[in-house]
RNA sequence: GGUCCAGUAGCUCAGUUGGAUAGAGCAACAGCCUUCUAAGCUGUGGGUCGUGGGUUCGACUCCCGCCUGGAUCACCA
């Protein structure tokens, strides 16, 4: 790399003009910014203490030693306690033919490492997949995707949360109130049928807790002892003691909503290495929690509940396992995680899941490690924002939000308009056309997600926020195209389009100097991306080379360039682009149309 | 009230070991299609980086106080 070649000269000018050794780290390389010529730059101030010079003469005469010992650097100027370094066409040029043709270009070998867990959608079986499950979804799945291209070995996990009170509100619903309708006879899909029934709960409930208060119960109380509540918290007493006709109403709805899911997920174009339920992890849960109680760092009340008392950790009492002897959430969560650990022994075991729950994973830490499991610590919450409606907070419980399906249809739907008002896509027939307005939809949504730092909450105006142009994945897409019908027009098979050996005479132009130094940077990237486990690294770093590439495009011809040399060239670094365009893309989930 | 997160242009967002004149897109305005896809490119206007201190040659970035918004502290998940 020309950046630590640079910092070991820089190191060696300061021995041998200071007589002084200085750490590698200490010396202060970064980027040239925009305003001045120059492609590295090291910042002379730090220095200055060492040399016992103006600012000028020490950069001029490190500079001076650097010229000296490398062929690469064309020539450097001082600005201020700026010490700019030009790096020679050759040296980006060396880099492009290293690079233009593979494939692979960015990605790291595989660690030979323990796997990655990274768990994320996490589904509730009581309804349909909303607005907040697609960033869940879009995060978890790129992030995997990045981690992969940094070489490591990952397992997209989906835990699916098929027991709880949740889903027994929706079964009572439907016992109440069903009629015995299914999704073909009602021509609802399967999770948006139970979804209907766990609204209806809550307005079933909802009214009764109004009814009590007027009859003089408190809020809380009413709350409490609202009579659908009981009823639903009986069925959920039932389905733990294996009751017959419970766990058949059970296995029956959320068989609905899997077939539902299912479609909703290959939409998004999600997959998973491996899904847990629920249902088949709580029981070790409890058994983690009994152990606890028989080692004696967990205690329980007269009327037999079970809890942690994590004061001691900063935190309150929890509940573990209630009087009536059922599970809560975090007891499953235990056994999950002893689950994968045992299965896997992973490196890490990361969480994707919302900032909502960052007390709860704090929590489940300083459960495990209370029960004596040190592995804890390979667990890292991937926490991010929350995405709201300008009008608020959404509520499944009230039904106010956006759904997963609907709103993929519309942004599919929107694209094809797009497309159509624009004149294009004409040629094209019926199916593939539907193809491309989908991969269109699709694209601006993930990217308009993506693109957000995972931690920050985000506001999501469904008719304006999403746009078409600029800062978009439709744009990328686009260029994309463009370089898709430069490589056909130019008459080459892609696969046969190669330099010919021809460049020694090339002088870069400013806009593929600026292009090629800015897909340099891919490598890095990944890395950083993987290490943050931060996709929207990914995303802007193919906005900015679309925006580079367009540049280029503009400014100079490639197809209609008469010299046959730099004509090679030009379409060489447009496959280039191309290649890391869709490598970028596909860690994003995000497919490339060849024309759009 | 305790804890955690956030606050950058009218709006949506970048800005990562502290570096030069804080950047994009949208929206507004002005240009560029007889020339490789105008979902593009070029330009103009728009900022006390929530606020007050501190550290430093240098602070959007680090530290402290305050303000605002969000989350959370359930025998919900």
């Amino acid at each position: 790399m020309i950046v630590t070649l640079l910092l070991e000269k820089t190191v060696e000018a300061v021995k041998e003009l200071y007589g002084y050794s200085v750490e590698p780290d200490k010396i202060n390389l970064e980027k040239t910014s925009k305003e001045f010529e120059g492609d590295y730059t090291i910042v002379v101030f730090p220095l200055l203490r060492i040399s016992r010079k103006s600012p000028e003469i020490t950069g001029k005469e490190i500079g001076d030693f650097l010229k000296q010992s490398f062929d690469y650097i064309e020539s450097y100027t001082v600005i201020k306690g700026f010490l700019n370094i030009l790096l020679s066409d050759r040296y980006w040029i060396n880099l492009f033919l290293e690079n233009y043709n593979k494939q692979d270009y960015g990605r790291s070998e595989p660690i030979e490492d323990a796997p990655v867990i990274i768990e994320f959608s996490s589904p509730n079986t009581n309804k349909p997949l909303h607005l907040g499950h697609i960033r869940n979804n879009l995060l978890g799945y790129a992030v995997a995707s990045i981690l992969e291209a940094n070489g490591n070995k990952v397992i997209r996990m989906n835990l699916v949360n098929d027991r709880g009170i949740h889903i027994c509100k929706s079964m009572l619903a439907y016992i109440k109130w069903g009629n015995g309708e299914d999704p073909s006879t009602s021509g609802i899909k399967g999770d948006s049928l139970v979804g209907k029934y766990y609204v209806r709960f809550n307005e079933e409930y909802k009214k009764e807790i109004n009814e009590l208060i007027l009859k003089g119960y408190s809020q809380e109380e009413a709350e409490k002892r609202a009579p659908v509540l009981l009823e639903a918290q009986e069925i959920l007493r039932k389905w733990e003691s294996g009751d017959p006709g419970t766990i058949q109403l059970w296995r029956k709805m959320n068989g609905w909503v899997y077939k539902g899911f299912e479609k909703t997920y290959a939409r998004l174009g999600i997959t998973f290495d491996h899904v847990q339920f629920e249902s088949e992890t709580y029981l070790l849960g409890k058994e983690l929690v009994k152990e606890g109680l028989e080692k004696g760092v967990l205690a329980q009340k007269p009327d037999g509940s079970i809890w942690a008392d994590l004061t001691n950790d900063g935190f309150d009492e929890k509940v573990l396992q209630r009087s009536d002897g059922t599970s809560v959430y975090i007891t499953q969560d235990i056994g999950t995680a002893q689950q994968r650990y045992d299965h896997y022994h992973p490196s890490r075991m990361i969480y994707v899941v919302g900032n909502e729950q960052n007390y709860h994973f704090d929590v489940l830490k300083s459960i495990l490690k209370k029960l004596g499991r040190n592995w804890a610590d390979l667990i890292f919450h991937l926490s991010y924002g929350m995405v709201e409606l300008p009008s608020g907070k959404m509520k499944s419980r009230e039904g106010t939000v956006v759904d997963a399906d609907d709103l993929m249809d519309e942004m599919c739907e929107t694209a094809g308009k797009i497309t159509t008002e624009l004149g294009k896509a004409k040629d094209l027939p019926d199916p593939e056309a539907g193809e491309l307005f989908n991969s269109i939809g699709l694209a601006a949504l993930k990217f308009f997600i993506l693109k957000v730092s995972p931690k920050k909450n985000m506001t999501f105006d469904p008719v304006e926020s999403i746009d078409f142009n600029g800062n978009t994945g439709p744009f990328v897409q686009y260029t994309f195209a463009r370089i898709r019908s430069l490589l056909k027009k130019s008459g080459i098979p892609v696969s046969e389009i190669n330099m010919d050996g021809d460049e020694n005479s090339l002088v870069l132009m400013k806009s593929e100097r600026e292009l090629l130094k800015y897909l340099a940077l891919f490598p890095e990237v990944i890395r950083d991306a993987a290490n943050d486990l931060n996709p929207s690294f990914v995303t802007n770093f193919c906005y900015e080379t679309a925006k580079f590439f367009n540049q280029f495009y503009q400014e100079v011809p490639v197809l209609k360039e008469s010299d046959q040399a730099k004509r090679l060239f030009r379409l060489c670094l447009s496959m280039f682009t191309g290649n890391t365009l869709k490598s970028g893309m596909s860690m994003l989930g995000i497919t490339l149309p060849d024309q759009m």
